[in-house]
RNA sequence: GGAGAGGUCGCCUAGUGGCCUAGGGCGCCGCACUGGAAAUGCGGUAUGGCGCAAGUCAUCGAGGGUUCAAAUCCCUCCCUCUCCGCCA
């Protein structure tokens, strides 16, 4: 149950217009709210044997304590009223749960409502919010003497310097498995460790260093399953799957919890490897360490009061644009459109760096609110006041940042006419060099 | 992986087929007592579903089974602890 069931019933309008905006199919609204009305007519019925048969049972008890033969007719007679409850009570259970796993089934198709500031329509409809940093094109007039000269492409310069080695890692592992390197591996750490310091000490999270492997209950707890298999790597003979973000094992940290009105907001910043399989998509992004199978990343899941999400998600993009500002990269902010954002998603923002090798924007955070979407299916909750009946949390999201398309953008950003690459000041103290050269 | 012991209400614990509608203690909340407090006494303190409500149903690690009736008996699984093995 992902919208809930409530929620279902009180405002189907907006529930059945959110699915027409994200290109989903409204009727299973229709559908559901009729299968929902079976379930509780069905589950009256069940109930209602339920308190008799209990009833009868409970009489049997109180007749053989007050003396009378457990084998006598009197008991018999009891007895006899509580097997027929039963089995009434099996057919309409057997019902009862069929109406209830097809309820279910639908409830998991009817996505989440997009907030009301969002732009409908297609990836055309996605808006620029804002840009950051100056926009290096490929001809570049340099500053010194060197004259004109081309950005290349960061699997160029990168082979030039032995940052990385993708044609072992595909011998090693598979194709999509990069090896760092040398100075690109020590990219790697400095990276990890520059952005858990910001967002620690400066942003006030809290680090969280997860497993890389999740059970079922996780994997199905975010989404992942069942819509998502395809995405995951899965160690089939301990039904473990490799996490494609941290946000899985992180969100699911407080899976049937309730927090106290105190507790909140609680915010997390972990690193993991991300590991993805994305088959298809042949061709595209293929070169260099632009779309691989495993990469790192630094991400951010954030437990909030309802009332503060919204505010949230502006803190919590702002958080990563942060990071893009003090590597001095240039990028811009999407708000992504309806169909444009996922199925879970109220409201999306992505980040996409510019890289002037390649001359591309790359994708290098997605920071989403899902308000109490995914809080419901983890049974997440908190009280409003001491004492108070539990309500739902909200939950967002966002990377802060993925490592490889931002190695990516930093080698080409940094490439020097010369072929060497100068380290970005707010990554020296880490990387314990001003400049990496062949 | 093997052997053993366990998993009960926020915490500790009782509970070995029907008086469990899960008892007691701690903690917490309210009230009384007090100048105020401590101590004491009284009451209240899980989650979810259905219902306008009264109420009712479900949940004692999870799932199945036996029974008129399961926290309690049986089966499978998960987790924790102790010891052994293996291992960075």
């Amino acid at each position: 149950m992902s919208i809930g069931l409530a929620r279902l019933r009180e405002e189907p309008d907006r529930i059945r217009q959110g699915a027409i905006d994200k290109g989903e199919d409204p009727s299973i609204v229709d559908a559901a709210l009729a299968l929902d009305s079976k379930r509780r007519e069905l589950l009256g019925d069940s109930e209602r044997l339920k308190a008799e048969r209990n009833a009868a049972s409970k009489e049997i008890g109180e007749a053989i304590r007050g003396g009378a033969k457990p084998n006598g007719p009197e008991v018999a007679a009891l007895r006899q009223a509580s097997t027929d409850a039963g089995a009434k009570i099996e057919k309409i259970d057997a019902e009862l749960a069929a109406a209830e796993g097809q309820l279910e089934e639908l409830m998991v198709r009817i996505p989440n409502p997009a907030d009301p500031d969002v732009p409908v329509g297609d990836e055309s409809a996605s808006q620029v919010v804002r840009t950051w940093g100056e926009l290096l094109t490929k001809e570049v007039a340099a500053e010194s003497s060197a004259g004109a000269w081309t950005r290349r492409p960061h699997w160029e310069v990168a082979a030039d310097l032995k940052m990385f080695d993708l044609e072992r890692g595909a011998k090693i592992t598979g194709s999509g498995f990069p090896v760092y390197t040398g100075p690109g591996s020590r990219l790697q750490r400095a990276l990890i460790d520059f952005m858990l310091d910001v967002h620690t000490e400066e942003h006030g999270m809290t680090e969280v260093w997860p497993p890389a492997m999740v059970n079922a209950a996780s994997a199905r707890g975010t989404g992942q399953i069942p819509d998502k298999e395809d995405l995951m790597y899965i160690a089939t003979r301990d039904e473990l799957y490799l996490v494609p973000t941290a946000e899985v094992p992180v969100t699911n940290l407080h899976r049937d919890e309730i927090f106290e009105a105190d507790q909140l907001p609680i915010r997390y910043a972990a690193y993991s490897p991300c590991f993805r399989r994305e088959a298809g998509a042949a061709g595209k992004d293929t070169r260099g360490i632009l779309r691989v199978h495993q990469f790192d990343k630094v991400e951010m899941v954030f437990f909030e009061k309802p009332e503060n999400s919204t505010e949230a998600l502006e803190w919590l993009t702002a958080r990563a644009e942060v990071i893009l500002q003090r590597l001095g990269l240039a990028y811009r902010v999407l708000l992504m459109a309806t169909k444009d954002m996922g199925f879970v998603q109220a409201k999306k923002y992505d980040l996409e760096v510019w890289a002037p090798g390649v001359e591309r924007w790359l994708e290098v955070s997605s920071c989403s609110n899902f308000r109490d979407y995914q809080a419901r299916r983890m049974a997440i909750r908190y009280r409003p006041e001491p004492g108070a009946k539990p309500e739902l949390v909200h939950t967002l999201n966002g990377s802060g940042l993925a490592l490889a398309r931002t190695v990516a953008a930093i080698i080409e950003t940094y490439q020097q006419p010369d072929g060497s690459m100068i380290v970005p000041e707010a990554l020296r103290p880490y990387m314990r060099r001003d400049s990496i050269k062949a």
